[in-house]
DNA sequence: ATTAATCTATCTAGTGGTAGGTAGGTAGCA
DNA sequence: TGCTACCTACCTACCACTAGATAGATTAAT
């Protein structure tokens, strides 16, 4: 496999368990079998690797998004497909959203990097407007921004509970708007 | 003041800014006026400081819900004066609730550390579930752990993307779940 | 087809800086 | 006198990051 993408995979995961300062280019090169000073040939700053990291991320939701749009024609379906996406990462891969990790650390994370967590939730809160307004809903937004904030605090207190009934309650919630 | 409270009071507001990673001893010593090697007479280690942070954070919340119990009759009231502590330190002070915060850095965090979110996320829901069990409501822990989650996450979102529309959108939502 | 030049991805070795943490000393106070 | 709360001075480990070398693959020129 392609070493930046191998790294962005590390990094990726390793980050949505500890956040951005817990990981290091040493801990990533050792995972990897290779030297830091190697991941500076791909990524010369962290900041570098932050950014393709959370741009990456962005880039492949909106394209699931895509896909969702494509796939499922009732807005329902595709506000459930997308509650799928979350339930997924949490449920079989033990992941919380990178977005709502790094989110938390906001003040401590490079200019760059913040800028493009801005930028997913804005993205993503753009795309459930359009959907609970495809449903017929008052103040749409409103839902939206519940909705994520919802799915991505349940992500956080789900995990660090290690108690999947958390997220499941939530997901109930989202489904609850629906009908 | 007593320099322990004012290292906690340091700490605390930047590990909600930065989270746990981000925050060094230096930095605190730094802004108090005095060595950093001075703080370890008062938190040997930083994972005391940690403990003793998340600990008093918990201590003040249960504090403030005693407070809630006796200055508030009903589980509606009660549940609203819950919602405007986190509306208040969001919103008064620009902080977001610190164990939202720790909780995305769980696996990067000391177990006492980490073990003491859990422990807050805990006995928030179990009191929201009263409430809402209070209320007649059916399912209240679903309720309470869908209010938590709700409060948590809109605060990370909210400040991340500063915009208070977010957590707005989320306190109205919490509130409707009362009516 | 051979050679020369260039590019890729890694290495070794090391920089300056900062992290948490320690040892031992000291001024003020009960 | 002993305790509190700080100090200076320092340590080791780790951090991100850099310079320069190298082996192997690719490309271009002869």
């Amino acid at each position: 496999m392609d070493s930046a993408t191998q790294i962005l995979d590390i990094a990726e995961r390793r980050m949505r368990q500890t956040g951005y300062n817990a990981v290091s280019y040493r801990d990533i090169a050792a995972e990897m079998g290779i030297k830091s000073a190697s991941l500076h040939y791909h990524f010369p700053k962290k900041e570098d690797l932050g950014t393709a990291l959370t741009q990456r991320y962005s880039d492949n939701f909106a394209q699931a998004i895509e896909n969702i749009m494509s796939s499922q024609a009732h807005p329902k379906d595709r506000i459930k497909a997308f509650v799928d996406i979350y339930s997924f990462e949490l449920k079989q891969r033990g992941l919380v959203c990178l977005c709502a990790v790094l989110g938390a650390e906001t003040d401590g994370l490079p200019d760059r990097v913040s800028g493009e967590i801005k930028n997913f939730f804005d993205k993503n809160i753009d795309w459930l407007t359009q959907q609970y307004e495809a449903l017929g809903k008052a103040a749409p937004a409103k839902h939206a921004k519940t909705a994520l904030s919802l799915l991505s605090g349940a992500m956080v207190v789900s995990a660090s509970s290690d108690d999947n009934s958390i997220f499941d309650a939530a997901i109930d919630s989202v489904y609850q708007t629906l009908g």
